[in-house]
RNA sequence: GACGCCGUAGCGUAGCGGCCGAACGUGCCGGGCUUUCAUCCCGGAGAUCGCGGAUUCGAAUCCCGUCGGCGUCACCA
């Protein structure tokens, strides 16, 4: 069942984190050629060399990597389709141009922005739509090169045959754009780089792309890239654009929602008073002038991600998720991830819902992918992971708390793996990883970080005439005399004085776990002893006795 | 505005002409287990399958219309 004529691709632009969105693009692309034995391209889009971001090649690679999608060619590893990268293409490119030129299925165009745009505010204006003027006669290559010595921007359009496009979608069916729909758009830009449409199909050619699985925004770009297929006279591969992504509110799933976030976060500081603009100034180095137009306008771009990321930081504010990188680093396990991310427009059918990657491959086809638009629920995603981390062995959920440790600068991972091990199974039952540090982390900690919760302290200790003070007392002159330090002993050396004293295990335990954590949560009393061992256990115990006269 | 896509409980999906008086998961509400939190277990509410019409003995499922949502209309990909 394999059938090794099936290349698909990823092309993402190197601008920053792999968006959830591209994940999924990814993950599709992937899990169809693995399906049926092709092979999976990686090609990395970089022709607008303004927005590319140095470094974001590498990261994307990570993120994949990091949910489990390999690839069987790309910018890393090479491949008969080589190179993997547009920006090393420029010749082929070219070549192309030459020869659309040549056949007369495109010609030079010379306009400024100022003037394209002047155009289309006109034609918005008196009827609506705006199609780029096709100029009669053509201009020729003595005309491009006299507009170049005249300093003006030299582009050159794709000729747009007057004919309708149908195309048939794997997933959607066959879409037809009728002629004239379509402008005659740019394929090489004034700086002489290929756009996307034209990179696209020369790529995806040269690759020998057989099925191009992309997100349904694209659906509208088709019909150009099968018009220039047609000029090239190359295959055209088979398409299947998948429904969109969106927030639980319906909105695009986007980076400015992290803008957004902090911008109210920012907004609602000022107005308490507990910042000021200044101080945002300070903390991500911008100018004045930037930050008000940041706070006020919605220009995004005033600030950098970077810059965003760090003022979030600082005013403590937290940001939704976007990137595979944010739910890496929010402690989200990379199963869970692409698990959830599959059930996004695609089903195995039936009931079935929790997949291994492998299961995935094995279920998958085109057939079972939907049209409806999904919409990315965090709720279910959460428990999703809680389940997936209620099943994994502990050696996989040791690792990835530690990467996720090393990532968020969390004194947990700098634990032996075994007491780690201990630690992550202590606390089964978590959806994400800091729900691990909130539940036992502060038996890692020195003691003094130990803060005692008030209201805790009055339920479990003070009440009742200092009941649990009481109970405290009798703990640790038990306490001080145990030898066996293990989970077993020291659980039934509790439940002795629960027995002796006539109470509930309430009674007992829940003034030793405030005692030692400065709140009424800790893994189970005997396994949170043992973390802390006995010196620790008595010294927090004897601190937590003084506040009695407090 | 033009063109295109979509429309099943709050959300994600299953079902795709009779098994549907619509299923599963999540979320919500209630109860139980438990030394805490979380988990776990049991129960419940929640959908006239966007709306209208047509076809049919029979429609969530096929057809037409309508409304709504979204997407694309860049020298970004």
């Amino acid at each position: 069942m394999s059938d090794s004529t099936i290349r698909a691709r990823f092309a993402p632009s190197p601008t920053g984190h792999l968006h959830v969105g591209g994940a999924r693009s990814a993950l599709f692309n992937f899990l169809y050629c693995r399906r049926h034995g092709g092979k999976f391209v990686l090609r990395i889009e970089d022709t607008d060399i303004e927005r590319n971001i140095a470094g974001a090649e590498q990261k994307i690679l990570d993120d994949l990597r990091w949910l489990g999608i390999d690839w069987d060619e790309g910018p890393d590893v090479g491949g008969p389709g080589a190179p993997y990268m547009q920006s090393e293409c420029l010749d082929q490119y070219h070549a192309a141009r030459d020869k659309l030129l040549a056949d007369g299925h495109a010609y030079y165009a010379f306009e400024t922005a100022d003037e394209l745009n002047a155009m289309r505010e006109q034609a918005q204006a008196e009827s609506g739509g705006f199609k780029y003027p096709r100029p009669d006669p053509l201009p020729t290559a003595a005309d491009a090169e006299k507009a170049r010595a005249e300093g003006r921007p030299v582009v050159v359009r794709f000729k747009t045959p007057a004919e309708d496009v149908s195309i048939h979608d794997e997933i959607l069916g066959d879409v037809t754009l009728a002629a004239g729909e379509l402008d005659d758009f740019v394929i090489v830009k004034a700086n002489g780089w290929p756009t996307y449409h034209l990179a696209v199909v020369v790529d995806d050619a040269r690759m020998q792309v057989s099925h191009v699985l992309r997100a349904q925004e694209h659906l509208m770009n088709t019909p150009k890239h099968v018009l220039l297929q047609r000029a090239l006279g190359v295959a055209m591969p088979k398409y299947a654009h998948l429904p969109l992504v969106f927030n639980i509110d319906g909105s695009k799933m986007s980076k400015r929602d992290k803008h957004k976030a902090v911008r109210q976060g920012v907004k609602d500081a000022i107005k308490q008073n507990t910042l000021t603009k200044e101080r945002v100034c300070e903390i991500t180095g911008a100018d004045a002038k930037a930050v008000e137009r940041w706070i006020k306008k919605k220009a995004d771009t005033e600030l950098s991600m970077e810059q965003v990321v760090t003022l979030a930081g600082e005013i403590g504010v937290d940001m939704p998720e976007i990137d595979v990188f944010d739910f890496r680093r929010s402690g989200y396990m990379p199963e869970a991830l692409v698990n959830f991310i599959a059930l996004i427009g695609w089903s195995p059918g039936g009931d079935r819902e929790k997949l291994t990657l492998d299961e995935m491959i094995e279920a998958f086809s085109l057939e079972r992918i939907g049209k409806t638009a999904g919409r990315f629920d965090r709720e279910k995603l959460l428990a999703m992971n809680l389940d997936w981390c209620s099943e994994l062995p502990t050696d996989r959920l040791l690792v990835q708390f530690k990467d996720w440790a090393a990532l968020n600068d969390c004194h947990l991972g700098k634990l032996d793996d075994d007491t780690l091990s201990a630690v992550i199974d202590a606390c089964r039952g978590f959806k994400i990883f800091p729900d691990i540090v909130t539940k036992a982390g502060i038996l890692f900690e020195p003691d003094e970080n130990v803060v005692y919760d008030d209201k805790a302290v009055k339920k479990n200790l003070a009440k009742n005439d200092g009941a649990g003070f009481a109970t405290l007392e009798k703990l640790r002159d038990a306490l001080a005399g145990v030898d066996d330090w293990s989970v077993d002993h020291l659980d039934a050396v509790v439940k002795d004085l629960v027995k002796a004293t006539g109470s509930k295990m309430g009674d007992v335990a829940q003034p030793l776990r405030v005692a030692v954590a400065g709140r009424p949560v800790s893994p189970g009393i005997g396994q949170t002893l043992v973390f802390l061992g006995k010196d620790k256990t008595l010294y927090r115990i004897g601190r937590c006795l003084e506040l009695r006269g407090a």
